[in-house]
This record gives structure tokens, C-alpha cells and sequence, in this order.
DNA sequence: TGCAACAATAGGGAAAACCCTATTGCACCA
DNA sequence: TGGTGCAATAGGGTTTTCCCTATTGTTGCA
């Protein structure tokens, strides 16, 4: 297991200093980037060898966070962020995913949300999927056309877990009708799902779809 | 889906009133038998139509929650007990899962927990499932027969559970090495689940595992 | 307008899961 | 001490899952 490598991008030194003891406290994390302010940030782009995600504050002077994203989506390269509010603000959330960001946080979170968080995009490239699909498609405007191709299901591929998740205990035969497409097209999404997560099995996608929670436990 | 019926044990009047408005509230219960004390609850027996279960409080003048359920220990029929205390003591607890109760609850919970708890016992007979088997276990000397014999899960099924459930994704073949069974075993485990729970494949497994909260997810 | 890229589809075969029925061996008990 | 009950095992057959390879249709774009 290597160490995950995180960047920091915030305009207050003792947030920076802060957020590096509390990383390197709670798991085996290495900060190998910091930058005070999104514009030193973009102008260091392309970074030789990037961390695995950044943390990146919401409030600074210049540049907010929003407006880096932006600015991120204009560039060559794959740059993960998770960004960090003070304030919860719908907005920004929506904002913010819309331009791509990986994950969400507000500052007041526990060390635990902050590692989950992390973890699920190391692991799969999203935290919180459900939320984000969620708040994608709540736009009506066609989200920033990147976002949209890097996210980490299609609707359908969403729908399908679903099914192999609903408690009806579907076979894929029954999915098939359900969505109204051929077995041999349910068979695809799920050897695509296989292949892009290191899953084996039926039981796999549950337990995927569990363990990211990205079909809400039990309604 | 018929009304769950419920009786209270409960030496207060006006806590015995609370819950009954708050149950009849948050869902589909009736109240169908009330005591003030668990001598005149346990003469009552047997009822004619016992409730599904009955909430019993733990402080009580007289006998306490623990003897009430020692002397129903020794009585033919099944009632159901969740029950309700003050304070949290884990001698109380542990003696309750001991006795046969099949829940137990803090009485600053939610209403949500509340009917959880109902909920999970009138479906499966227990509420907090792996709880009662951990406790059960702790426990050197063997707990009441009555208690034992009526619990959800053997050992090997909890264990075999737990295998279904594995994020290396097994096949029983694999299930049937790691517990040193043969795989017809293995099925047979498996039967006796599907037929008990009205489960009706490996995914069926996975969803009442963590539905009940039998398997913690994703340690 | 021809050529990627991708979603949907298909055939066919191997492995695993599912289901029914039946036997063995052991513990308990009247 | 023969019977009852239960855990473990077995054979054998059906369905579903899993996997590989390949074709069709549509979209987009250079």
C-alpha cells in the first residue's frame, strides 16, 4: 500500500499546518504540495508528479475555489479536488461539483469524514457519488462537458446498481426487463462495472454499492 | 400488512400513555395490553392474543424488568420483550440478552430507534442482532437453553454469514475451505437461511446481513 | 462523408449458484 | 438401547452467473 499524496491549497498558514498534523496523524498520508492562493496554484500547473488529490479551500482572496475549478477545467492533466467550505452554502455545492470536484467537506467535519472522504477518492475518484450524480442531474444546463465524461457512473450504469441492489433480489434476466433492454446489454454494464472497479461478482456490486454509498442503504 | 401489536409494561401511568401516542404516531402499532407492574403481567398468562412484542421497562417496584423476564423464561409461549431502561448498564444488558429479551433500548433514544427495534423484531425476532450473539458469547457460562435454542443464528451460520458478506468476494467452494466444511454443508447453511428468512440468492444473504446489521459493514 | 467511439446486442461455453432428495454419524434421552 | 433430532455430507440436475468474442446501429466530428 503506498502512501497517499495530498496538495493544500489555503490562504491561512496555520490551516496548512493544522490540516498537514491532523493527515499525517490519522493515516499514512504525505502532503507533497501546498500552495497560499489559486493563482500560484494554476501557475505551477503542470505539476511533475502530482499528489493523488488536493484539498482546496473555498474562501481566498483572488481566486475562490469555484473559480479554480474552473480555471482546472481548462487544463491538460487530471487534478482531484476536494473542496472545503466554512459555510454550508447550496450554491457552492452544486457549483462545485458541476466543475468537477471530487468531493465536498465543510470545515467543521470530524478527522473521520475528512479520511473517509479521502479514501473513497483515492480509491474510486468520488466521494459521496450518490450526491454528486444526484446534483448533476438536477442541472438542466448540461454540465461542464469534463465533469460529465470523467463521473463515475452513467445514469444507466446508476440504475443497474440499483437493481442488482433493490431487495427484490432481481436476476439479471429480470433487471433486463426492467430496464427494457436485452440480458446481453445488462451482462455489458455489468462487465464494465467489473472491470473499472476490480469487482468479480453479483455479491461485489453490492457490496461496492454499500461501501460507497452509492445506492442509499434501505429506504 | 397487518397492525403490529404491542403491550407495555411500565409502572407510570403517564409513561405508558407517552408511548402509546408516540407509537400509535410514528406508525401502524396498536396497544393492545398495558400493565402497571410485571406481577400482574405475569398472572395474566397466558394471554388469549398476546401482542408481537412487549416493551417492558427495566425499574419497576417490585419485580424488575431482568426477573420478569427470569420467570417468562419458565413459562410455555412466546412473548417477545424489547427492553427499555434509565440508565445504561452494561450488567443489565448483558443480563437481558441472557433472559431472552430480544432487544434492548436506552430511554433518551429516538423514535426512530424505537421502531427500528420494533420493526427488526417483529420481522426477524431480534433487534440488534449481532449485539445479542456477541453478548451471548461473552458469556462463559451457557445462557438460559430457552434463550440459546431461540436465537436467530448459530455460530457457523453467523460465521458462514460473514463469509457471504466478505469483500473478497468468495464462492461457497472457497467458504467451505475457510471453515473446513464440504460445500454441500455449506448449502445446506445456506438452505436453512433462505428458507428461514425468505431469502433467495447470495445477494438476498448480503442484503439481510446488513440490513439487520448482522455483519458490521466494511470494518 | 467516412471513420472513430460507444451503446446495445448476440452466441456459446464454463463456472457457480440453486434445488431436491437421501444417507451417515453423533448426541441426547426416555 | 433403540429412537429422535440434528449437523454434515452426497449425487445429480436446472438455472443463473460469468466470460470471451463479435456484430449492428448511432452519434459525433474531422
Amino acid at each position: 500500500m503506498e502512501k497517499t499524496t495530498i496538495g493544500i491549497i489555503d490562504d491561512h498558514k496555520i490551516v496548512r499546518q493544522g490540516l498537514k498534523e491532523l493527515l499525517e496523524k490519522i493515516s499514512n498520508y504525505t502532503i507533497t504540495a501546498e500552495f497560499d492562493n489559486g493563482a500560484d496554484f494554476l501557475a505551477a500547473l503542470p505539476l511533475e508528479s502530482p499528489p493523488d488529490l488536493f484539498i482546496l479551500d473555498y474562501s481566498m482572496p483572488g481566486m475562490n475555489g469555484i473559480e479554480v475549478l474552473k480555471a482546472l477545467e481548462e487544463i491538460e492533466g487530471e487534478y482531484k479536488v476536494l473542496l472545503l467550505t466554512q459555510h454550508f452554502d447550496e450554491q457552492i455545492i452544486d457549483a462545485a461539483y458541476h466543475h468537477g470536484a471530487r468531493g465536498f467537506l465543510h470545515k467543521n467535519c470530524t478527522a473521520h469524514d475528512l479520511k473517509f472522504a479521502i479514501d473513497n477518492i483515492v480509491k474510486i475518484g468520488y466521494n459521496n457519488v450518490s450526491e454528486i450524480l444526484k446534483r448533476m442531474r438536477n442541472y438542466d444546463e448540461s454540465p461542464s462537458k469534463d465533469a460529465k465524461s470523467q463521473i463515475l457512473l452513467s445514469d444507466r450504469e446508476l440504475k443497474f446498481l440499483k437493481l442488482v441492489c433493490d431487495e427484490r433480489e432481481l436476476t439479471y434476466d429480470q433487471m433486463a426487463d426492467s430496464m427494457g433492454l436485452s440480458v446481453k446489454s445488462i451482462e455489458s454494464y455489468r462487465t464494465a462495472l467489473f472491470e473499472r472497479f476490480g469487482i468479480k461478482s453479483k455479491v461485489g456490486l453490492v457490496l461496492f454499492s454499500f461501501k460507497y454509498q452509492i445506492t442509499p442503504p434501505f429506504i
